[in-house]
DNA sequence: GAGTATGATGTAACCGCTTTCACAGCATGG
DNA sequence: CCATGCTGTGAAAGCGGTTACATCATACTC
């Protein structure tokens, strides 16, 4: 790889205006600009990143810390980011946090031996102890769906209870009046939020809310199928069942089928996420859709904004996620 | 952050002692090394990875170019290639091809400006030319999913022939003679190798092949519904069908829905590929397991000895798929 | 005990680029 | 005609490490 002294000593310059052609300083005469140029293309010379990363203390590398890259969710989010920084020139690096705090703490130190220029994460273990303190001593830091006090001008998130209030709307507005609902854990954020829009969908029709008709599960299909066997054992009646996530609404849907239940003649069923698997379940999985891919392009323009000082659009940190009708859900049968 | 040079002033040696230290070069006193690991801890200190980049040429990131991260099969190799990389201290960064020459090209463009010290990619568009090319200027390449010729000790690939072998085999013990196909662009080798494990099954089967019984589609999932919509068409009979993979199994099992025929007592379907989808589709479909994540590991594992001189496993270059069997297949009617 | 191999450490060049500062040359204004 | 202010450029000092080579004890050989 030619270098920028061989370019120099090309033109007969110094390595000094070479820079400045690099860098696109103004404080070039036309005249070098353009020997300059010509030389670099005849050397077909590329200024080393690392050597410029050393001067400059900056790395063009973004790090992106999600629970894992495969699943429906955060594939998407690393799609959008990589395709938003990448036509930045940006570069995207990587690490998972399996959702473990131990794990998540261990891959931001990882990230941060590298020297990145931002780091946008999907944490869910870390306690917001630590994310105040990684934001205040490490690189700038944005946090993806979680709304950390303090920090909310760093965090791009979903509204959660919207997105809970449509699914039990919608249902209630087709008549449905006993509804259920399959909760994720509800330590975490976005399945409590999840709930209280249930609830206030619930209150703002007039119906009571019943606590039998919650469970608390786990975000996954096994848990959604115990789910569904717990409702079913409680023998309440509900023609409607609001799930926290697709995944939990799949494994829901398997249980009802070996009942023999049909859906959604007999049990309507809604999920949470907009997963690809909803397209895949039979019946077509009635669910809210969570737009997790706009969410990482939206990191990444706060990323280049901030931190790169490039102008773009305004930043929107909370998204609202909207109802994606499809087979599971129908009129209340009563 | 701490320097090197406070770290040697700090204990009263030299940057080079210091840096022995740090990559453990064997030539130190017990007692120098000992008062060296103190000083760095007492001032936290990290060697900067940029700088050790800059005077060993090295970067320690492994580039992966995969046509998409999102999907299943990708974001698996990934999630497995950086688990064993991370594992080593090493830096995953990507780029996506979304299978088009021209974005391909660009990526690797990208990749090779950062410095990587090793590229995986897996590269659908991209000619032999091109790649070999790549191989042989830039930094070492592995290939996934493709037998390059004159590269075959860099692809790490799934011997696609023995899974259609295994696909059809399994349906032909079941009793079923005339089988379906339904085929990838046979332009691409995984697809053209799967259908000839087809073709070998049924010769051992002494089963004569039919070509009107096969369709070649796009691996998307419309395009199996509308293949299966022309099989269907022909009015030829056959009791099942093969899908090359397992998107489009699903969308051949809709149009079959759709016509109100049973899967399997009408109609066994079997896909390719063990998708997260071939689970919660209904009947939970019969497929061939593809090991990508495996692959992924191998891939960073290849990457670990010969470009870091990491001592490991045997690299493995093609892997066996084997048979999942589900819901979706079973005996021949007849 | 002189000669020599060996092991621990220091010196300084180097990796390839950025950036501060100095300075020459030239136009401008009084 | 001289002070002044710009412009374009170069010299050189970093950025934070690694490493070839030199140096100096020390241990070993005979």
């Amino acid at each position: 790889m030619a270098t920028i002294y061989e370019v120099s000593k090309l033109v007969g310059v110094s390595v000094a205006t070479v820079s400045r052609v690099i860098n696109g300083s103004t404080r070039v005469s036309d005249k070098t600009r353009q020997k300059v140029l010509s030389a670099m293309q005849a050397l077909d010379y590329k200024p080393n990143p690392i050597a410029q990363s050393l001067a400059t203390n900056r790395s063009d590398c973004v790090g992106v810390l999600v629970p894992e890259v495969h699943g429906p969710v955060f594939g998407a989010m690393l799609s959008g980011i990589e395709a938003e920084l990448r036509d930045a020139g940006k570069f995207t690096i990587f690490a998972t946090g399996h959702n473990l705090e131990a794990k998540e703490r261990e891959a931001i130190r990882f990230l941060n031996t590298r020297n990145c220029d931002a780091l946008i994460m999907h944490v869910e273990a870390l306690a917001d102890a630590s994310i105040h303190r990684q934001a205040h001593n490490g690189p700038p830091i944005l946090i993806m769906n979680r709304v950390v006090s303090g920090l909310e001008d760093r965090c791009i998130s979903l509204d959660n209870e919207h997105g809970g209030y449509i699914a039990t709307n919608m249902l209630l507005e087709m008549g449905h009046r006993e509804i259920a609902y399959i909760s994720g854990p509800l330590a975490w954020g976005d399945a409590s939020d999840r709930l209280a829009g249930h609830r206030r969908a619930l209150k703002e029709h007039d119906q009571k809310f019943d606590e039998r008709l919650v469970i608390e599960s786990n975000f996954h299909e096994v848990g959604g199928s115990e789910a569904m066997e717990e409702l079913l054992r409680r023998e309440l009646p509900f023609s409607a069942v609001v799930c926290a996530n697709d995944e939990m609404a799949a494994g829901a849907m398997d249980t009802l089928r070996a009942r023999g239940m049909s859906i959604p003649d007999e049990v309507s069923l809604v999920g949470f996420d907009n997963a690809p698997l909803s397209r895949y379940l039979y019946p077509k999985l009635s669910t809210v859709n969570y737009p997790i891919t706009e969410m990482g392009r939206m990191a990444a323009h706060w990323v280049l904004e901030n931190v790169y000082g490039q102008s773009g659009t305004a930043i929107q940190h909370v998204f609202k996620p909207s109802l994606v009708m499809r087979a599971s859900a129908g009129r209340s049968p009563n």
